[in-house]
DNA sequence: CGGCCCCGCGTTTTT
DNA sequence: CGCGGGGCCG
């Protein structure tokens, strides 16, 4: 423990020591904010606070893990008893404790936002409305809106600013939808994502006695990332801290990158008004970059106002400039970027781990995933698509919470008919109608029919009841049957698995894997659980495990040596050695719709801020002039962030050097970025762009070919005889080139691994002299 | 009722 | 461009 604390500088020391009272903790980027908040903990331990007493609340899971396995390293065992984890874990946990205090059972599903959205679809529908005018995606934000700010519905419909503000935006029925949505929630014994926040301060607003409990319980609250909490989790925070006043929240104004979901900036901000007998403690030193990463960061988050003072400062080495990579394509862009990474990688100072690409929208990834697969450079995105939303995945999912909770109407309407039973669209519409009526959801709705009613009867009858049957048989197995078992069970009784097999196409193969996948997944948890809780898991609480992860959480960065690729969101609270910030264009990043708005724009410095600062030996920065969005070819001038770093601390000498590889007209500069300033960085587009001809409309399966830097020639001095290099497969002669259509097929001879046909395209072949 | 095709929309970002 | 939803037809 001592050992501990020596590690720590002054100001991280008196963080950690002051544990008392409400303390407010500036955490500047790569400042040693986790190591900070950890050894608080364990020094809250050693002086014999109990770990059950401690309530610790992240922004993601895999800070919560993170942090409990190192505190875990510090004090052992007890660390198990610490409440750790996100704010919706947590009163996930706590709500189905309560559940029937709010008239909830135990069971109650948490519906994803895909199941949002669906049911949305399905009421605005019902109504009657106008589905262009009342999108999908839109409602749902207004209402995620006014849940985070505990708005109910019954509020919603009687305020009058709301009213206006529908109004203004021509959705004047949303209170009607509101309504009607978070009636079928319950009925459907559901909460979203956002009802687990507001429904914990119900219960805490209507149950006095509850909200004793839990404040008398934690006798310690820690918040992190508390710049990125919103308003329902303030107020929770509030509460629970009423009691002991021992409330410990850490952030960083510069790093508030979630007000587009409801975070609130200000509460980090006006954390001394709500508080004020707190201190306030400041880590500023940066241990994570190099000094001229922290001055550059420190130089465009100047830009924005109201900021909380601090000069953060780094005291390592002065470390190379930011680097600035231009290109006329996004294609180019791709391979600039991933033909820089290879250089670092082949002069051997880095491993692929080494290396992120962060973007600011996820579909700029796939253009970096071609150049990387083509140079054979293993890489990993993170987000995307997850693999808890692939159909397979979902489906399965689906039928476990039916089985769970039978009221579960999302579930129901998603497997009902899959794999097919003949259970068509009518039956369940009208089913729907029925149920919406009484009040019910599809399963008591149907249990409530007679043979004879009109409106379901006869052979779509007799199907449903069967579904019915169906899943109550599983429902009966779920209570004999521990969670690993009876998944597998439900995957082949439910015909899910035969339906899988029967489709002998690649998809469907690997849509077979990803089940198997799902069900080694829940193996996993089990044995995890049964570890930790010596009890194996109920169904209900794998099932909240899945929702609530991400799988970004479930992934361990470090434990694979791929270079990585991400959303700037997905970053944050990580750090590379080369960080790539690609895309920094206007429009893009800074994004279209923060143009218009100034504390938009400052949330996209604040992005680019975090972005910047994930780098700790280099950072590299990227624009295209020309990028393809929606199949269009699109031209945006550079970004204004790249104008705003202090020049000093960025290498220009990289442009000149560009312009004479690339550009057939080295003096062809433009005018002017984003706006009027210096010309610094800009080129106008040559008459002749880069490469082919400009992309034709739709784009040949791979652009031309990556060999060594951006030489147009394919064949590059191959022919039978020349001795070679790969990566992967050592040293060999080629024997046999070949002329495929745009593409070169080298057959090689290797020392070690023998014969093998490489695509120029894709196998990076080095030529060996001698 | 199920399969196929066309159309429209989306790109912020995620618990 | 790629996906998902809705409409149409067999």
């Amino acid at each position: 423990m001592s050992d501990f604390f020596s590690s720590l500088n002054p100001a991280q020391l008196e963080a950690v020591q002051s544990y008392q009272g409400a303390s407010l903790i500036i955490a500047g980027a790569g400042s040693g904010k986790t190591r900070v908040l950890t050894c608080r903990i364990a020094n809250m331990l050693a002086h014999g606070v109990p770990p059950s007493a401690v309530l610790a609340l992240t922004f993601t899971n895999k800070a919560a893990k993170e942090m409990k396995e190192r505190i875990a390293g510090v004090v052992g065992e007890r660390a198990r008893y610490l409440w750790m984890g996100t704010f919706h874990s947590i009163f996930a946990r706590i709500l189905r404790y309560e559940a029937e205090k709010i008239g909830f059972t135990s069971s109650y599903t948490i519906y994803d936002t895909a199941d949002s959205r669906n049911l949305l679809r399905a009421i605005i529908k019902e109504l009657k409305l106008d589905e262009n005018t009342y999108k999908v995606n839109d409602v749902h934000a207004r209402i995620s809106m006014a849940k985070n700010n505990l708005i109910t519905p019954q509020a919603y419909a009687g305020s009058s600013s709301i009213a206006y503000n529908d109004a203004q935006a021509r959705k004047p029925h949303m209170p009607m939808i509101y309504a009607a949505y978070a009636r079928r929630c319950k009925s459907a014994g559901a909460m979203d994502f956002d009802d687990l926040l507001l429904f914990t301060n119900i219960l805490f607003r209507d149950h006095p006695d509850v909200l004793q409990k839990y404040s008398e319980k934690f006798c310690y609250l820690l918040v992190d990332e508390y710049q990125d909490t919103n308003y329902a989790q303030y107020l929770i925070i509030k509460k629970l801290a009423a009691r002991h006043h021992n409330l410990c929240v850490v952030g960083d104004d510069a790093q508030s990158i979630y007000s587009f979901r409801g975070a609130k900036i200000e509460n980090i901000l006006n954390f001394q008004k709500d508080f004020p007998e707190s201190r306030v403690f400041k880590l500023e030193q940066n241990y994570r970059s190099t000094q001229n990463i922290v001055n550059a960061a420190n130089s465009v988050i100047e830009k924005n106002a109201g900021q909380f003072k601090k000069k953060c400062f780094s005291d390592g080495d002065r470390g190379e400039k930011v680097g600035l990579l231009a290109a006329f394509t996004d294609q180019e862009e791709g391979l600039r970027v991933v033909g820089d990474i290879a250089d670092r990688l082949y002069g051997a100072q880095a491993q692929y781990s080494d290396f992120a690409i962060l973007y600011r929208t996820n579909s700029q990834s796939r253009i970096f995933e071609d150049s990387l697969r083509r140079k054979n450079i293993p890489y990993r995105i993170y987000g995307g698509q997850s693999f808890y939303q692939r159909k397979e995945i979902k489906d399965l999912l689906a039928y476990l919470r039916l089985i769970v909770n039978h009221s579960d109407d999302e579930a129901f309407k998603r497997i009902v008919n899959y794999p097919r039973r003949g259970i068509g669209d009518t039956t369940i519409a009208r089913l729907e109608a029925l149920a919406s009526q009484s009040n019910l959801s599809l399963w008591d709705c149907i249990l409530s029919l007679t043979p004879e009613q009109a409106e379901v009867r006869g052979a779509a009858y007799k199907k449903v009841s069967q579904f019915l049957l169906l899943i109550g048989a599983m429902s009966r197995q779920a209570g004999e049957q521990e969670a690993y078992e009876l998944a597998y069970a439900v995957a082949q009784q439910s015909g899910v698995i035969a339906e899988l097999r029967a489709d002998k196409t690649i998809e469907g193969i690997a849509r077979l894997e990803n089940v198997e996948e799902l069900l080694n997944g829940i193996k996993a948890f089990c044995e995890n659980y049964k570890e930790e809780n010596g009890a194996p898991p109920l169904i209900a609480q794998y099932l909240e495990n899945v929702t609530l992860l991400t799988d970004a959480d479930k992934e361990k960065p470090e434990e694979v040596n791929t270079v990585s690729l991400m959303t700037i969101h997905a970053a944050k609270g990580l750090e590379y050695a080369y960080v790539y910030v690609v895309g920094l264009e206007e429009n893009l990043f800074p994004g279209k719709l923060s143009m218009m708005s100034p504390p938009e724009m400052e949330e996209e410095r604040r992005l680019f801020y975090v972005a910047l600062t994930r780098a700790k030996v280099k950072a590299t920065l990227s624009f295209a002039q020309t990028r393809y969005r929606w199949g269009k070819p699109e031209s945006n001038p550079p970004s204004r962030f790249l104008k705003e770093i202090d020049p000093s601390c960025v290498d220009l000498s990289v442009i000149e050097l560009d312009a004479d590889t690339l550009s057939q007209d080295p003096d062809d500069y433009a005018e002017g970025c984003a706006t009027s300033s210096p010309p610094r960085f800009v080129r106008k587009a040559p008459r002749q762009p880069y490469g082919q001809p400009p992309r034709p409309a739709a784009p040949p399966p791979l652009p031309p070919p990556p060999v060594n830097s951006l030489s147009p020639q394919l064949a590059g001095g191959m022919a039978a005889g020349v001795a070679v290099e790969h990566k992967n497969f050592g040293r060999g002669v080629v024997t046999n080139v070949e002329n495929l259509g745009g593409d070169v097929k080298v057959t090689v001879n290797f020392k070690l691994a023998g014969k093998k046909s490489l695509l120029m395209k894709y196998a990076k072949l080095k030529i060996i002299d001698n």
